[in-house]
DNA sequence: ATGAAAGCGCTAACAA
DNA sequence: TTGTTAGCGCTTTCAT
């Protein structure tokens, strides 16, 4: 079923029927008439590969995600999705693992496959630069979220500073004069960022934060547990625990209930990205939002841009202020200290 | 930068270096040595595409599921993309939005693509008929977990009347004696077998259960907050919940919390999936737990099977006994009633 | 407005 | 073992 059964059923030769089809140049209403009906009736489909071949388009956009587990990245993907919208644009979505090997496969995969366009989110902050900045050269790419260190490409995410500034000034209000950091190690932008941003908020509101408090492991639930355990088992709890993301935030309440520990009467405990089940948490966490709509919608935007112009133009580094839920993992008023 | 700049550098022919390249033929050591080297110095990487244009194979797996952000398939793409494992390739993965126009469209798009499969989870179980046949025409085809009616594709997933039996059993067996059913609105076989399995062992255990207990909405958080709000309005609450999914069953008790109804005391409550938040719930769900990374194993073989032999065999339906695990969402022992 | 024909990058017959 | 060549399905000049 080709284009070839089409141009002989309709009785016009394979280029009217490309150009009825596809309305690339202009072509008698009489003979896209015949031409559609006889595709109908011939169950005639495009086959994508041939027209990739020719035209060196494939009307796909390939996504690179660390980890389709984590919530946060699943929400990003259908932001993404969704602001492809109507474009007529597929998106072709792969899971790293968290491991740049993988990653480096995928990438260079996604490549080969010439898709219009590639945003990725990296696993590592180092290790996954080498291969980001290959696909780079490849294609019109756009750095999600996180992004590798020097790296020229565009890139849309939030401001960590800024948000942990909010996070720190919010438990510091509320009687909050130690605190400690949970998040993972130090292998990527996010978590360096947030990381750095904690302790320069905490140090400009003159609040303790000892080595010992610092502790980093992963994204994940289990290791919020873990790290809950260790502080628990030191001599005092620190006033707060701001963690990295939602997921080690909801591993560090749950610990905290198998303990007995109040949250946020004995500590206070606070999230990053406002995943759906934070609100889900015991107590309901209170967490950093991530624009995620507005991530995704400026990711889509900076690749069209790329995609028109051969000439590279200035490429964008876009972080939006991201905004705090409180909820009730911290005290919403100030409390004597 | 082609095969035939290749070819050009290394002195041999383009079907030499396909040859060296993909090992497809035997080829002297010196000379697979010479293009390797010369592939090398000038950073060829194979085009796939072009490749997919003649050998008729494209090296992926199309896969649909009917939400990204419902943990439950997420999970099951982590075991497919293991169970793809080293096996060259790779899984193009689409969202349905839980919408059957959606979900035609990405199948009709998977097929003009060439994949070499597609795995599908269909969102609905009369409407999303017609595309899976369409598709499982063009390409091999596995359903997975949940399958559309008059189905005669191969199919993958849990035997859910089983698994009801092991639900009702457990919360009878801990004293309950009537029981309510929260599910999605009946289109997808799996709720419709749950709710069939359900209503199948709730009489044979001669437990009470009300025409008004049978609620029917969405695979959603929010869906069972609003259920449970019914059911608290109403006399009487039973003695257990049922919910079709985890995420169904995290709304019930979230909701129960609010209102200060007590799980399990008050009323026992029970999940499906055993998703990663099962046991972050308050309390943790007891849940039917999928074995996914077997599901997805036999997807994977089944499929290869499929794709090995012209002639279509007769296809497999594999219902798998699911496992039920206790947390503390269900009483422990017998109680007096 | 339409047709003829070239060619995208690759692999697989067929020859040598 | 290696080379020559045809052609996968499509789009796009270049003619007409």
């Amino acid at each position: 079923m080709t284009i070839a059964d089409v141009a002989e059923r309709a009785g016009v030769s394979t280029a009217t029927v490309s150009r009825a089809l596809t309305g690339s140049r202009p072509v008698a209403a009489e003979t896209v008439r015949k031409v559609q009906r006889a595709a109908a009736e011939l169950g005639y489909s495009v086959n994508s590969i041939g027209r990739a071949l020719r035209s060196n388009r494939t009307d796909t956009i390939g996504m690179v995600v660390p980890s389709i587990s984590n919530p946060f990245f699943t929400s990003l993907v259908e932001n993404v999705e969704h602001a492809l919208g109507g474009s007529g644009k597929q998106l072709f979505l792969c899971d790293a693992r968290s491991d740049p090997a993988v990653e480096a496969e995928r990438l260079r995969s996604l490549v080969a496959r010439n898709v219009d366009g590639i945003i990725v989110s990296p696993t590592h902050g180092v290790d996954s630069a080498p291969a980001v900045l290959e696909a780079a050269r490849a294609v019109p790419l756009v750095q999600l979220d996180r992004y590798v260190d020097g790296t020229s490409t565009d890139w849309v995410g939030v401001d960590d500073i800024a948000a942990m500034r909010l996070v720190l000034d919010h438990v510091h209000a509320a009687g909050a004069r130690s605190a400690a950091f949970v998040g993972s190690l130090l292998t990527n932008s996010s978590t360096e960022r947030r990381l750095a941003g904690f302790q320069q908020q905490a140090e400009a509101l003159r609040m303790t934060v000892r080595d010992d408090w610092l502790l980093l492991g992963e994204y994940s639930i289990a290791w919020g547990e873990q790290a809950l355990e260790r502080l628990a088992g030191r001599e005092r709890l620190p006033d707060a625990i701001v963690c990295a993301d939602d997921l080690i935030a909801l591993g560090v309440t749950r610990a905290c209930r198998a303990r007995a520990i109040k949250v946020p009467d004995d500590v206070q405990v606070t999230g990053y990205d406002n995943i759906e089940f934070a609100r889900l948490g015991e107590p309901p966490l209170t967490t950093v939002d991530q624009p995620g709509k507005k991530i995704a919608s400026e990711a889509v935007r900076l690749l069209a841009a790329a995609s028109g112009t051969e000439a590279a133009e200035a490429s964008a580094h876009i972080a939006l202020i991201p905004k705090l839920v409180v909820r009730h993992s911290t005290r919403e008023l100030p409390d004597r200290h």
